[in-house]
DNA sequence: AACACGTCCTGAGCGC
DNA sequence: TGCGCTCAGGACGTGT
């Protein structure tokens, strides 16, 4: 589900709920995640005011005093809601951290492929040290196109498999990288080495203005994305190719759109006006 | 029954 | 042969 603008989305929305709040308990209820859970680490965290949420790619941050911080990887289906201490426990809700106001911040996720760790940073606003290796984020001003040349460069795959490698490229997921390709004019298949500098700038500003422009509608709810309040995304509507197949290419009007299993993930494109 | 918006692991293949 | 790197594909729960 979660991409960089529906975790952006997610986390302005818990924002205004959790900075200054005091974390009074903790509960959980499942072993494990997509690695064992540490109770403890958890639970050191109670007695603590949450001093900030942030994002760096697709992993949510919540900064606590004494530089503790805790790290958290939506996955495919992980989602957080804020509610009443007394709201019963929805199924697959697996983390309950009880605020001091009566209110209750949940982790749910059906297929349990997300990550909750509790980490120490080196000083306030600090990243943890399992995230320092990350690429640029594709909003700040180190993400462009000599930058998508650079890693283009000597790679055979395709292109829009080195989108999805989060080695490579922060954020971008399997719905964004069909779009942005789109808007690039862009064919995902296309061997990555063979990009002109021409076309890695016109690639780099098509995943920015995507992004912008998906997290201003706050998301994409296909299936089940809800943001922490609890409303669905609005970029649904604004899709020109994900999940359209066979209907007409909303750019050019001439291709229907096609889809095709690139490293075993559905990809969508126009066959007429992505070369 | 096929497919799902993510990541990790394994093993094949390649150049040196 | 071996090392290091790149890349494809399966596995991981559950829901629709």
């Amino acid at each position: 589900m979660p991409e960089l603008p529906e975790v952006e989305t997610i986390c302005r929305a818990l924002r205004p709920h959790l900075v200054g709040r005091y974390l009074r308990g903790v509960r959980t209820f499942v072993e494990a995640l997509r690695q064992p859970l540490d109770r403890r680490a958890l639970v050191s965290l109670v007695g603590r005011r949450i001093v900030a949420v942030r994002r760096r790619a697709k992993f949510l941050l919540v900064e606590f005093t004494d530089r503790r911080l805790l790290l958290m990887h939506l996955g495919m289906s992980g989602s957080c809601r804020i509610c009443p201490d007394n709201a019963p426990r929805r199924k697959h809700e697996h983390i309950i951290w009880e605020l001091d106001n009566g209110q209750t911040w949940r982790y749910g996720d059906p297929r349990r492929f997300g990550l909750v760790q509790v980490q120490v940073i080196r000083k306030r606003g600090a990243l943890p040290s399992c995230l320092c290796g990350l690429p640029p984020e594709p909003l700040s001003r180190g993400f462009n196109g000599a930058y998508l040349a650079s890693i283009c460069r000597g790679r055979s795959r395709p292109i829009k498999s080195v989108l999805l490698d989060q080695t490579l490229v922060a954020g971008v997921g399997n719905i964004y990288a069909s779009e942005a390709l789109h808007r690039a004019g862009i064919s995902p298949v296309r061997r990555a080495a063979t990009l002109s500098r021409e076309e890695c700038a016109r690639l780099a500003h098509a995943i920015r203005t995507t992004l912008r422009q998906a997290i201003a509608a706050g998301g994409t709810t296909i299936a089940d994305f809800r943001s922490a309040d609890g409303s669905p995304g609005g970029f649904q509507v604004k899709l020109f190719v994900y999940g359209r197949e066979g209907e007409p290419c909303r750019r050019c009007r001439r291709g229907r759109i096609r889809r095709l299993v690139l490293s075993s993930r559905s990809t969508y494109y126009c066959p007429d006006c992505q070369r």
